[in-house]
DNA sequence: CCCCAACCGTA
DNA sequence: GTACGGTTGGGGG
């Protein structure tokens, strides 16, 4: 074991308790075996390492052990016989589970460790404090509170149960006192279920209050008399020794003789047919198949293992081998092979790798021309419907939609296209059907005097069409296969269809080729199959002449639209391989896939703005615009365009001879903010005024009055609209309107903002996270001082200023902290001098020295920086904490100034790109969570901006609401990445998006 | 009508 | 110094 790996620890009792007291108590083996609790113990241990696994970068477990209790025979019982003396026997059933529970740890292939005399609590400590000497991090998956006296910087708990990461200031939270100080208040407060004494009338509260009071346990009892409140006073003075034998009792050993050393508990490869060959001796069928899917294996083909159980029995598989029901879902015939989890097995030598295998289907598709011929227009129900039936059978189809807008909440239904793998020929066939069943295409209107468009003829029924599609759509069993899949989701939810079972080819590659490209069907279509899709515009004319989709000709749509089932179906077939070629399946099936109803729901769900507040705002822009321009014609002394860049650059760097500061690339004279704001410094009145006025009309323009044009016309509401594969680093992107440069940080900007309101009865509810990118940054960096001052909720620019320039945080000049915090965010953003000297407005020197010095004090940023640099020339990508890739090709570019732009954005991207995923998970994790607190039908997640979720919340929801967002988003990274730093989450309520902010 | 450059709003 | 999207002006077709 080495610094920077991250040692898990389960504890393997409090697992069984849990398992046993979570579960119907009577469930039993075929044979009548009990198997409640090793079902229980298994699901959780399964969960745990399947969320925990296979990310790429050195965050998850490297090594693992689960630790159990050997026997009550501890020293403890020898200072104390009535120690745990009140502890009942366990329940008759479980004691047979107990020896299964072993051995269904070692069927996970994981180290399974007991010590004779010793608790599991101590055994937990001595490796936690072991594996912390060496600069490992430690998570300890539990709850038990005598353990989180182990809690440090380095070293966290984790309710895996409750998806509930446990850090110092949780401890704090929950208790009132750091995790060093619990000792001290467990001595004091006792424990009734091991038997701990402690003194009489000391709970937690008045615990954690002494000990704030005095400090520790020894000073309380020799300052005992100082304790006002009689009662009090002489319990502590009569019990003190008392409180000091339970110390004893509560302290937990770091030094018990370990069997295995660290380095033996190295996290090794699941052994697929040995857990399976357990899980069906012990019948749980569910898990065998979910186990047997991760991991490719054929579960019918492995022997139920013969188990022994303790006292002699044997329990072993049923007499009868019952084959493993056929796996449903996205396992299409098509591409069995092609859709398991990369978990586990290597393939044995000569097998082709998964690599091979996408090589192939990649080549087989390219190699193959696309033939419009054979599409097939359906218009009658009884086609429709064996259509359906055919997707029934092979369980995979292509599906696209076809509308009248590009907005999926204006756009009405016209019609759509499937396509099917003819599976009926050899597997790997590149056959494939693909047919357009036109539902409301109109015809008439040309002319003047007649009564408007009629349907066109030979359509199914609206009403009969979507009943089937339904049918399809809601069939999880059915993989549904889409190109930007959010907008036909969005679409046929208004239509009252919920897609249920579905893949997305551009989320596919945006998770394998992020940075490489765009990720839109035309781009995809001709790289991966060489082929160029009829332009939209070929069928429905561009500009002026053009129409919406339903007066299209039927012919000309269903080559367009049975095209685009066709293309999007080849292409399933090119990309999808490669996610598990590549080891990105997890990335896709996690943090992508799921994020798509989710904003689709925050997308219909819109948020109300207040249009006369706007009205009212860009009245008062406008007047006070028209007051500058003004006096920019008086100053200037003639009337121009302010607005054009061009004519400006002209007035103040020709006519009034003002000293021309910097050129754009087109040889134009910059006029950008920071050149006018330098010659407002000069002393000239005009270049200030140019700046107040850009502010007030972009105000004007972009915000109050594009604003109100986006207002729905029938739920009054503003829908924006998120890309989730338009950025390099895991981004999501707003549009139409963008929701995520709302203005905040001028006065006159925000006002802006109190336009976004909640609906009547309801709060805006705002949860930010705070310091995002610089808590990853302490992460991946391992700064041990951010990581201390983040664990210990100091400001951090302030303690990096006083780190840098040895002053003081007490009492630190305004200056000296604004500086580190623009060193900071330059370090995020892949620090240059030129940069950083820009940012501050000083010479480039001295930025340069700057970074010298913040590298003197925190060397592990450099490393950090290196490392990155060369892992982006090794690979061509870099990757976040979770493994998402962020791909840049011209990283090794020949020229210095592209090459050290890729290298800065490659810095960058892992920062950035976690802290994307880890809201990205909250956003997934929150809806079940607030479901389960019964909250869902009151609580609506509206926006996201970045590092910031906005809910509508209903009044008298909001205060058991806000507890629930925060502590979800704060342990949003696990049970996948166990963070290094705390995530602090700030959250507000107000009527409006300002206040709420 | 389309595209690009400049500018500026956000994290 | 990172990542975006929208508006405007202005040039070209």
């Amino acid at each position: 074991m080495k610094k920077g790996d991250h040692l898990f620890l389960i504890d393997g009792s409090g697992f069984i308790f849990r398992a046993f007291h979570a579960l119907p108590p009577l469930t039993r083996k075929s044979d009548g075996l009990p198997v409640g609790a090793v079902s229980g113990f298994c699901n959780m241990l399964w969960k745990l390492l399947t969320d925990a696994r296979d990310t790429s970068v050195g965050v998850t477990p490297t090594h693992l052990a689960v630790i159990f209790d050997y026997s009550s025979k501890t020293f403890r019982k020898e200072l104390y016989p009535e120690y745990k003396a009140n502890r009942q026997a366990p329940p008759e059933e479980l004691v047979p589970q107990f020896g299964l529970i072993r051995e269904a740890t070692r069927a996970f292939n994981l180290p399974c460790i007991e010590t004779e005399g010793f608790e599991a609590d101590d055994i937990i400590a001595t490796y936690a404090r072991a594996a912390e000497a060496i600069g490992a991090d430690v998570t300890i998956v539990s709850s038990d509170k005598d353990l989180m006296q182990l809690v440090t910087p380095n070293v966290h708990m984790y309710d895996s149960m409750k998806d509930k990461q446990i850090g110092i200031p949780d401890v704090i939270e929950k208790w009132g006192v750091p995790p060093e100080k619990m000792i001290d208040l467990q001595a004091l407060t006792g424990d009734s279920t091991d038997n701990v004494p402690g003194i009489p009338g000391i709970g937690p509260k008045t615990a954690a209050q002494l000990l704030e009071e005095f400090g520790d346990l020894d000073t309380l009892l020799a300052r005992a008399e100082e304790i006002k409140q009689v009662k009090r006073r002489e319990n502590i003075v009569a019990n003190a020794d008392r409180a000091r034998l339970s110390r004893q009792l509560v302290t937990l050993k770091t030094d018990v003789p370990l069997e295995l050393p660290l380095d033996a508990l190295v996290l090794e490869k699941q052994d697929g047919p040995k857990l399976i060959g357990f899980l069906k001796a012990m019948e749980f069928t569910t898990l065998t198949r979910r186990v047997a899917e991760a991991c490719d294996c054929d579960a019918g083909a492995i022997e139920a293992a013969v188990v022994k159980v303790e006292r002699g029995e044997t329990a072993h598989g049923p007499d009868v081998d019952k084959r493993e029901p056929a796996v449903s879902g996205e396992a299409g015939a098509v591409a069995s092979s092609s859709v398991a989890t990369p978990t586990t097995v290597a393939a044995s030598a000569g097998d082709p790798t998964p690599a091979d295998l996408a090589a192939a289907r990649a080549a087989a598709f390219a190699a193959q021309k696309i033939d419009h011929s054979a599409y097939e227009t359906i218009r009658d129900l009884a086609t429709l419907e064996r259509w359906i039936a055919a997707a029934g059978e092979t369980g995979l189809v292509a599906f696209d939609t076809e509308t009248t807008s590009l907005d999926p909440m204006q756009a009405e239904f016209v019609g759509f296209s499937l396509a099917i793998a003819d599976n009926t020929r050899a597997p790997g066939s590149t056959d494939i059907r693909a047919a357009y069943v036109p539902l409301g295409h109109r015809t008439g209107g040309e002319d003047l005097f007649s009564d408007g468009l009629k349907l066109a003829e030979g359509q199914i029924p609206m009403p009969d069409a979507l009943a089937a599609l339904k049918r399809l759509l809601e069939d999880p069993s059915i993989l549904k296969v889409a190109q930007n899949l959010k907008y036909d989701y969005l679409l046929m939810k208004r239509y009252g269809i919920v897609i249920e079972g579905f893949d997305d080819t551009m989320l596919i590659s945006y998770v394998l080729d992020a940075g490489k490209s765009n990720h839109g069907m035309d781009g995809l279509s001709e790289r991966w199959l060489g082929h160029t899709p009829i332009a939209y515009k070929d069928v429905a004319g561009s500009g002026k002449s053009s129409v919406t989709f339903d007066r299209v000709a039927i012919d000309k749509a269903t080559a367009y639209a049975a095209e685009d089932a066709d293309v999007t179906l080849r292409l399933w077939m090119v990309l999808k391989p490669r996610l598990v070629a590549e080891k990105l399946t997890r990335i896709y099936e996690r943090l992508e896939r799921p994020l798509v109803p989710v904003l689709a729901r925050m997308e219909e769900r819109g948020i109300t703005i207040d249009r006369q507040i706007l009205s009212r705002l860009s009245g008062e822009l406008a007047q006070k615009a028209a007051a500058f321009e003004d006096e920019i014609y008086e100053l200037a002394g003639e009337r121009f365009n302010i607005g054009s860049p061009k004519q400006l650059g002209d007035i103040l760097f020709g006519k009034m001879g003002l000293p021309g500061g910097s050129k754009t690339k087109t040889g134009q004279w910059s006029t950008s903010a920071q050149v006018l704001e330098d010659l407002a410094a000069e002393g000239a009145p005009l270049p200030r005024k140019i700046v107040d006025w850009r502010q007030l009309t972009k105000l004007k323009s972009t915000y109050t009055d594009a604003l109100p044009g986006y207002v729905h016309p029938e739920t009054k509401r503003v829908h924006t609209s998120y890309s989730l594969a338009a950025t390099t680093t895991g981004r999501l992107s707003s549009s139409e309107p963008n929701l995520q440069n709302i203005p905040v940080r001028t006065a006159e900007g925000r006002k802006i903002r109190t336009a976004f309101i909640a609906s009547q009865g309801h709060k805006l509810l705002s949860a930010d996270y705070s310091q995002i990118e610089l808590r990853v940054l302490a992460h991946v960096a391992e700064i041990p001082q951010l990581r201390q001052a983040f664990a210990d909720g100091i400001d951090i620019h302030a303690m990096t200023a006083s780190e840098m320039f040895g002053v003081p945080v007490e009492g630190m000049p305004s200056e000296v902290r604004r500086r580190a915090k623009a060193i900071n965010f330059g370090i995020i953003y892949g620090i240059s001098a030129f940069g950083l000297a820009n940012q501050l407005g000083i010479e480039r020197s001295e930025a340069g020295d700057y970074i010298k010095k913040y590298f003197e004090r925190f060397p592990g940023i450099r490393d950090y920086m290196e490392s990155t640099k060369a892992f982006a020339r090794e690979n061509g990508y870099v990757e976040t904490i979770f493994g998402r890739r962020a791909h840049y090709p011209e990283i090794k570019s020949s020229n210095p100034s592209m090459r050290a732009f890729n290298e800065r954005a490659a810095i960058n991207a892992p920062i950035q790109g976690s802290a994307a995923d880890i809201i990205r998970r909250a956003m997934i994790k929150i809806e079940p969570v607030l479901a389960e607190a019964g909250l869902n039908e009151k609580v609506r997640m509206l926006l996201q901006v970045h590092d910031e979720l906005i809910f509508e919340v209903e009044d008298e929801a909001v205060e058991s609401a806000m507890p629930i967002i925060v502590q979800t988003m704060e342990h949003a990274a696990m049970p996948a990445v166990a963070m290094r730093v705390p995530l602090k989450v700030d959250a507000r309520a107000a009527m409006n998006w300002d206040e709420a902010h």
